[in-house]
DNA sequence: CGCTACTGGTTCATTATTCAAACCATCGGT
DNA sequence: ACCGATGGTTTGAATAATGAACCAGTAGCG
C-alpha cells in the first residue's frame, strides 16, 4: 500500500485499499492474523477474523496449506504457519543477511546500556519486530515477543519511520484506524502527526507509556542501501531506571548502533540526519514530544 | 499433492498436477524457483522458468512483493524473497521450534562423527534442507547449500522418506521426471523401487555418489507427532574417508541423532522400525544397495 | 432421545479474474 | 540509429474465484 520508490511509472494496481484485491494477497493477508498470541486459528475464526466468505477462506487456506505456507494441526484442524517458511528464511538470511547479521550489534547495545534493544523492520505497510537482545545486567527487563506487529502510533519505532516517510504514506497510515493501547496513548492524528514532525527535526523519535505501562523507549531509522527506509531500532527501559546519564547513554549507543547496522545492510544514512546525529551524540536531550 | 491424513472425506481438490492449480498456488510456486544458487530472479527469466504467461506472472509477483513474500531490487528491477517471511519464520520457530531445537543435536552428531550432519523438511511434495552441521575436525569437509530443494532419487534423505511414504505417494513421486544428476544416479523408476524397498527393510538410506561424486552419505527418516513423516537425517561424507569403522560410527550416531530429534519434536518412531534401529546400532551392515 | 449451536467442509450459478499475443518504453551494446 | 534484450501494459475470449445455502459430525443439555 506504501508507495514504492519507482523509476518507470507503474499503474496504481489494486494500491487502493479497499477496492479490488487480489486474489493472492487476500491469501497471504489471511497469515497476518497468525501471531505470537494467537499462532493457530481455526476455520471459522479465521473466516469471521478477516470478513471473508467461509468457502472463500476454505479454499485460500487449502492452496496455502498445499505451499506448506500453513498446516493443520491435529484434531482441531486448526492452521498454523507451516514449514515452507522455514526454508524460504533461510534463503533469505543467506543471501540477504539482516537478522544474523545485526544480532551481534544488537547485543552489544544491550550490553552497553543494560536495556534492552529492538530492532524492527518495515514489511510493507506494516512494522515488525525483527529481533531483539536482553542485558545481563538487570533482572527486571522489558520483555518483548518476536515477530509480531506494532503499532505505528504507540512505538518510538514507529514513530522513527513515520518521520523519514513520504508524507503521503505517512498520512496513509495515521487515518487508520488508531487503537488505544494504554491510557497514554497519543490517538489524535493531529497532534501524532505533531510529534513526529519534532522527531524528524530530533533525529530520534522517543515515547514513555504509549506502548506498555512504564515503558521508556527512544528509537531511530534504518536505511537500506539507496537511503532506503527499512526498518527502526529502538531501545526500551522500565521508567524508574531512567536518570538523565542513562537517557543519554541509550540515546548515544542507540545511534551508534543504528550507524553500524545500516553500514552493515549497504544502507546509508541520509545527509541531513547525518548531521542531527553528528551533534546529538554529544548534548543531552531534555525535550521531549508533548503529552 | 501427497495424500494428508484425514478423518473426514475430503474432495482432492487440485490434487492432480497438471490439471487445475489454483492462483494462489501458482503464485506461491514462483518462490520455489528461488534458490540458493539463484536468488534472485528477474520477470522474463521468471516467466520463463515457470511456463506462465509475462502478463500473469507480473501479477502474481506484484501481489507476493505487496505482501512482503519477494521484494525489487535495485536498477534490475529482479525479484528477491522478501523480508515478510522472517516474520513468519520466527513465529513458527517461537511455536512450533523445530530448526533451532534440532540444531544442538545436529552439532553434536556432526562432532561425534567428524563429518557433515543434514537434516531435512518434507513439505508438501517436496523435500528441503532444513539444516546442516559441519564438523571442526576435517579441513575437507562436504559442503551443503541450505534451504535447497533436494531430488527424491538421489540423496539417501529422499530415499529415507520415500521408503516409509504410502505406497501410492511414492509411486506419484517416482513417476516424476527423474533427472541424471550424477553418472551414479538411479533413474530406472523400478530399480529405485527396489533400492527403497531395501531401505524399509534396513531402516536406513545409503548413497554414494549418487546427489554429488565422491560422497557417500547414509539418513534415516525423522517422525513428528503421530508417527507422521516429517523429514529426514543424514549424514554425508567424502567416499575416501569412509573405513567401516567410520561406517558404523556415522550409522550409529545418525540414528542416535534421529532418536533424539524425535523425542524433541513429539513424535514417535513406528514401533517396527523402531526394533530394527535397536540392532542396526549393534552389527555393522555390510550390504549396501547394489549399484 | 431430540433438540440446538457449533465445527470443518462442499456445492453450483453468477461474476470477476486470468490468459495469450501483440504492443510500449527503456536500457546496453555495436 | 539500430538491434535485441528487458520490465511493464493493454485487449476480448476463456477460465477460475466467489458466496449463499447446504452437509455432516459432535458436544452440550434437558
Amino acid at each position: 500500500m506504501l508507495s514504492q520508490p519507482r523509476r518507470r511509472q507503474t499503474t496504481d494496481v489494486r494500491s487502493i485499499r479497499g477496492t479490488r484485491l487480489g486474489t493472492v494477497l487476500k491469501a497471504l493477508e489471511l497469515l497476518d492474523y497468525f501471531t505470537q498470541r494467537r499462532p493457530q486459528i481455526g476455520l471459522s475464526d479465521l473466516h469471521r477474523l478477516a470478513g471473508l466468505n467461509k468457502a472463500t477462506c476454505f479454499r485460500l487456506m487449502s492452496e496455502l496449506a498445499e505451499a506448506g505456507l500453513v498446516e493443520q494441526i491435529g484434531s482441531t484442524r486448526e492452521y498454523r504457519i507451516g514449514p515452507a517458511v522455514l526454508r524460504l528464511a533461510a534463503l533469505r538470511e543467506a543471501h540477504v543477511p539482516t537478522r544474523e547479521a545485526a544480532m551481534p550489534i544488537l547485543r552489544r547495545m544491550a550490553e552497553a546500556t543494560g536495556e534492552t534493544a529492538h530492532l524492527s523492520h518495515r514489511v510493507g505497510d506494516k512494522l515488525v519486530t525483527l529481533a531483539f537482545a536482553y542485558a545481563s545486567t538487570h533482572a527486571t527487563r522489558v520483555m518483548m515477543e518476536d515477530a509480531d506487529v506494532l503499532p505505528w502510533h504507540a512505538t518510538s519505532s514507529g514513530h522513527a519511520v513515520l518521520a523519514f516517510l513520504p508524507a503521503e504514506d505517512r498520512k496513509a497510515i495515521l487515518a487508520r484506524p488508531l487503537p488505544q493501547v494504554t491510557p497514554q496513548t497519543e490517538t489524535d492524528p493531529a497532534r501524532l502527526t505533531e510529534q513526529i514532525a519534532q522527531v524528524a527535526r530530533n533525529g530520534f523519535a522517543e515515547t514513555a507509556g504509549t506502548f506498555e505501562r512504564d515503558v521508556k523507549s527512544i528509537a531511530v531509522p534504518l536505511f537500506g542501501p539507496g537511503v532506503q527506509l527499512v526498518g527502526a531500532l529502538g531501545i526500551v527501559a522500565p521508567t524508574s531506571r531512567i536518570t538523565p546519564d542513562l537517557h543519554q547513554t541509550m540515546l548515544r549507543e542507540t545511534i551508534r548502533a543504528a550507524d553500524d547496522i545500516i553500514a552493515l545492510w549497504g544502507g546509508e544514512v541520509p545527509a541531513p540526519l547525518r548531521k542531527i546525529w553528528g551533534t546529538a551524540v554529544l548534548p543531552p536531550s531534555n525535550e521531549r514530544p508533548a503529552p
